[in-house]
DNA sequence: AATATCACG
DNA sequence: ACGTACGTGATATTT
């Protein structure tokens, strides 16, 4: 039989909308809920392999239910302006799908899939409705089913209604539905139903009388108790009402036969566009959509012509090098293999020659690579860091580079998450590269390039690229008031982030190995103690399996819950620590795991031949500013216990050498009260008193000798709840206080440091004006979210306000006393070295002789990035292990 | 691929 | 009434 999948198209929008994150192009547009409506119509339409398919919607126009019973619907809430947005685009894509909708003025979506299914069964098809609403189960019948779309956290689950799954639920016909509503009603659509019975009273007389004229027929004959009756006798009208407001009519005055809406091919090139516009670019692979016919290659699109060689012979890299120092500046792209392209723009500007340089094809290829990354010849290329780290494996300390594509693309849109040559292309020209991964880009260093012209086109075109994306960034840069930031400090600390990688860490791996051994020892007999605690064995690190013997066999009394089940986070045992001694050992079981896998083993596998760990810095990662480390991550090596902190003795110095650790002490707050510029805060820190204990002291109105420990405790943790955008109920869930005594330590803390409140609405302000936040030294934050109407995503929003700036300065900050700490230590002929940062932390390995020089140096140099209102100090220490400097 | 947990500033 | 602190990365389990 043929089949027709009606879908109904706001119903659908509206619960992706709300089931899907927020997306926005790039340009702010909304477009999850175009997005989810995609994803939900593909797969059912996989599913299913209907012959023909059509999408309804409602329209504004009021509804003749309206006129019927004035309430209807008046309650509905309008629909938030970034769903109201997508549904023209929504209305683009099917139409550029050919898929039909209907629509017309003054009927619903129920009304116009109602007349269509009937119709559809009129000319012996069968009927599939698509749709979120219960409303629409009316309608089933032998022919005709309803699929019940539910979609949470981008997750979509479909439940099949036929006649008998729905008897199964009901347990009475589907078209009774309608006589259900009759008398229970239905508030989400404003049916009044009969006052006084609900859902259970409803359900009870359909399954026994089937329909509300057959209950009305003899109210005397019922059996029911006489309360109902009565409730029954009176709603008599609201009853017959409500009967016609809850049936869906089938009798729209619409055209439509199945043929209509038999499949057709998309409209690709208009498609194609339409994805392209919403920079939907997995959908537009899925659907294996292609550029629209005509469109230019890429690299006559930026490039004019290019042309290309091959290098093969020592004489022409040699003509062409000579070549390459004349120009302004040329583009590299390099592989981890190190072959390269060097694309030269030529004067006409619109012409350009690409030249291919492969380490297996030309003798003395190190050379080359030499005078290539010299200072003499200045480049432009995507991603520095990583090149220059990898020329410094072969012994090339890379110079000369201008330009770095990636890192600009980071500065002007810090929230990215990613910025591959491919997305950059879609992100400034609207236009598809090839995929770097699919083509040119070997999954190790050591498969050599393949040599084939799909290959090397991709190659050229996406160093080419980065000439014309240099030449929308640069001016846009400067636009923002960022040059400053991107030419003196970004790109300036990329050699000295290369050189910390190349550099590494030493680690005593012996001692290592026997802290694994200890933890091993310790971890079995934990694993044997919970074990005889639970009477069983189970996986103790599948929080499924704890979370059942917990709090099913044990009967603990659950706390929290999560997405799948009970929370059994380390928050939640330390409530349940006196209930049953399992709760212990599990803590203590999981502080041993994390230690061994996370750290011993995962640090053993990265230790490099020459003893040392080798981190990835990532420059382009956070939304702040910040720094990453990755593989391994070295930035959060454990401190804060006593047993994680035996980790810091791992990490040693070489014979003859010490370590020097240099912290910025507390440079957030002060940060907080430089950018607020609060009196009260910045005499706090001028008078050199301890910041937290002057804040106790000021927020529990006692003399600075008097308050205790816990006064300052609660007091740090005021401090730094505020620099976050803390709200008093978590203020109070992190001290162990009730809300009320947080929200009184907060209004204390405001009294006396107004400057920072009038700050935190100033900045909000200005954001939500301006639509981005900035650092002292002009790094932008963009925030979208202060526009949205979702609550939380506002709020999430305003925190962000508050907190980007005064993180992200601390981070220009630190970024600037590296490059100035790296390049004193070099110029001034000292063998010590920087290997790593922690954030507002910087470690240096030098010989032991040069250990008070250093220590001089690193803090004068780190207390001398800036000027601010309140002093910025930071405190050097030394040792042989890490551990040792704290 | 998503989720839960936990390590750091 | 909402729902509950900013920024990261690695591991193990589960889907």
């Amino acid at each position: 039989m043929n089949k027709l999948m009606v879908i109904d198209g706001n119903s659908i929008i509206n619960r992706a909308f709300y089931g899907i994150r927020m997306l926005t192009t790039r340009d702010g547009t909304p477009t999850n809920a175009v997005y989810g409506f995609l994803n939900i119509l593909l797969k059912l339409v996989e599913e299913e392999a209907p012959q023909a398919l059509c999408v309804t919607f409602d329209r504004k126009a009021p509804t003749f239910r309206h006129l019927a019973y004035e309430g209807y619907k008046a309650q509905r809430k309008g629909m938030p302006e970034e769903l109201a947005a997508q549904l023209p685009l929504m209305k683009d894509v099917l139409d550029a799908m050919n898929i039909p909708r209907y629509e017309l003025d003054g009927w619903e979506a129920d009304d116009i899939i109602g007349t269509i299914s009937v119709k559809d069964a009129a000319a012996g098809w069968e009927t599939v409705i698509v749709t979120g609403d219960k409303d629409s189960l009316q309608l089933v019948t032998d022919s005709t089913r309803v699929k019940l779309v539910t979609t949470r956290m981008g997750q979509t689950t479909t439940r099949e209604m036929t006649p008998d799954a729905f008897r199964e639920a009901y347990g009475f016909d589907p078209i009774h539905i309608i006589d259900l509503k009759a008398l229970m009603g239905d508030a989400s659509d404003n049916i009044p139903g009969v006052k006084g019975i609900g859902e259970k009273t409803a359900m009870d007389l359909i399954q026994r009388y089937t329909s509300v004229e057959e209950i009305y027929r003899d109210l005397d004959a019922l059996e029911v108790k006489p309360a109902v009756r009565k409730k029954l006798t009176e709603g008599v009208e609201q009853a017959r009402l409500s009967y016609e407001l809850a049936t869906i009519h089938t009798d729209a005055p619409i055209d439509f036969t199945p043929e209509d809406a038999v499949r057709k091919g998309y409209n690709e090139p208009a498609l194609y566009d339409l994805l392209l516009k919403l920079e939907f670019s997995k959908l537009i692979d899925r659907l294996g959509l292609k550029a629209p016919q005509g469109e230019v290659q890429a690299e006559e699109t930026f490039t004019g012509t290019c042309t290309s060689e091959e290098v093969t012979d020592r004489a022409r890299a040699e003509e062409l090098l000579a070549i390459w120092r004349q120009q302004e500046s040329v583009d590299v792209l390099a592989l981890p293999t190190l072959d390269v392209v060097v694309v030269e723009h030529w004067e006409s500007e619109t012409d350009s020659h690409a030249a291919l340089l492969m380490a297996s094809k030309l003798e003395g290829y190190n050379e080359i690579l030499k005078a290539l990354f010299a200072a003499d010849i200045r480049k432009n290329t995507h991603d520095v860091k990583t090149l220059l780290s990898r020329l410094l494996a072969e012994g090339i300390e890379g110079e000369g580079f201008v330009f770095d594509t990636a890192l600009a693309a980071y500065l002007l849109s810090p929230t990215d998450g990613s910025y591959e040559l491919e997305k950059l292309d879609v992100t400034y020209f609207n236009h598809e590269a090839a995929k770097a991964k699919e083509t040119y880009l070997a999954p190790d260093a050591f498969t050599p390039l393949a040599d084939t012209t799909a290959v090397l086109g991709a190659f050229l075109s996406h160093c080419a690229l980065i000439g014309a994306l240099k030449e929308v960034m640069a001016p846009r840069l400067e636009e923002l008031g960022m040059h400053t930031l991107y030419y003196e400090l970004e790109l300036p600390l990329c050699p000295v982030l290369a050189r910390m990688e190349q550099e590494g860490f030493l680690v005593d791996r012996k001692a290592l190995t026997e802290f694994g051994q200890m933890l091993e020892g310790r971890i079995a007999a934990d694993q044997a103690a919970i074990y005889e605690l639970a009477g069983e064995t189970f996986n103790i690190n599948s929080t499924q399996q704890f979370g059942k013997i917990l709090f099913e066999k044990l009967g603990l009394p659950p706390v929290k819950k999560t997405k799948t089940g009970y929370s059994t986070n380390a928050e939640v045992l330390e409530k349940l620590r006196d209930k049953h001694p399992i709760v212990d050992a599990v803590l203590d079981y999981r502080q041993l795991t994390k230690l061994k896998s996370t750290y011993v083993d995962g640090l053993t596998k990265v230790i490099a031949p020459d003893g040392r760990i080798h981190t990835s810095f990532q420059n382009t990662v956070t939304a702040t500013g910040r720094l990453s480390s990755t593989e391994p991550n070295l930035q959060n090596i454990p401190i804060r216990t006593e047993l994680g902190a035996e980790l810091r003795k791992m990490f040693v110095a070489g014979p003859g050498h010490v370590l020097v650790d240099a912290d910025y002490s507390q440079i957030e707050l002060r940060l907080l009260a430089h950018i607020a510029g609060d009196e009260h805060m910045i005499a706090a820190f001028r008078s050199g008193e301890d910041i937290h204990t002057v804040t106790a002291s000021q927020v529990f109105g006692v003399p600075a000798e008097l308050v205790t420990h816990e006064m300052r405790r609660r007091a740090k943790a005021v401090n730094f709840g505020i620099v976050y955008g803390i709200s008093d109920f978590s203020l109070s869930q992190d001290i162990g206080v009730t809300r009320r005594e947080a929200k009184e330590y907060m209004e204390r803390y405001f009294e006396t440091y107004s400057g920072v409140r009038a700050y935190m609405t100033q900045v909000v302000e200005d954001a939500r004006e301006k639509g981005y936040v900035s650092t002292i030294m002009g790094r932008r934050r963009w925030l979208p979210e202060l526009k949205s109407s979702n609550f939380n995503t506002r709020s999430f929003g305003e925190r962000v306000a508050l907190n980007a700036p005064i993180q992200g300065t601390a981070a220009d900050l630190i970024k600037k006393a590296m490059i100035r700490v790296d390049a004193r230590l070099r110029a001034e002929g000292l063998e010590a070295r920087l290997v790593l940062q922690v954030h507002d932390e910087l470690i240096v390995e030098c010989p032991e002789e040069e250990a008070d020089r250093v220590c001089a140096l690193l803090t004068e140099e780190m207390e001398g990035v800036a000027k601010l209102a309140v002093p910025l100090t930071a405190e050097a220490h030394s040792g042989q292990s890490w551990a040792q400097c704290h």
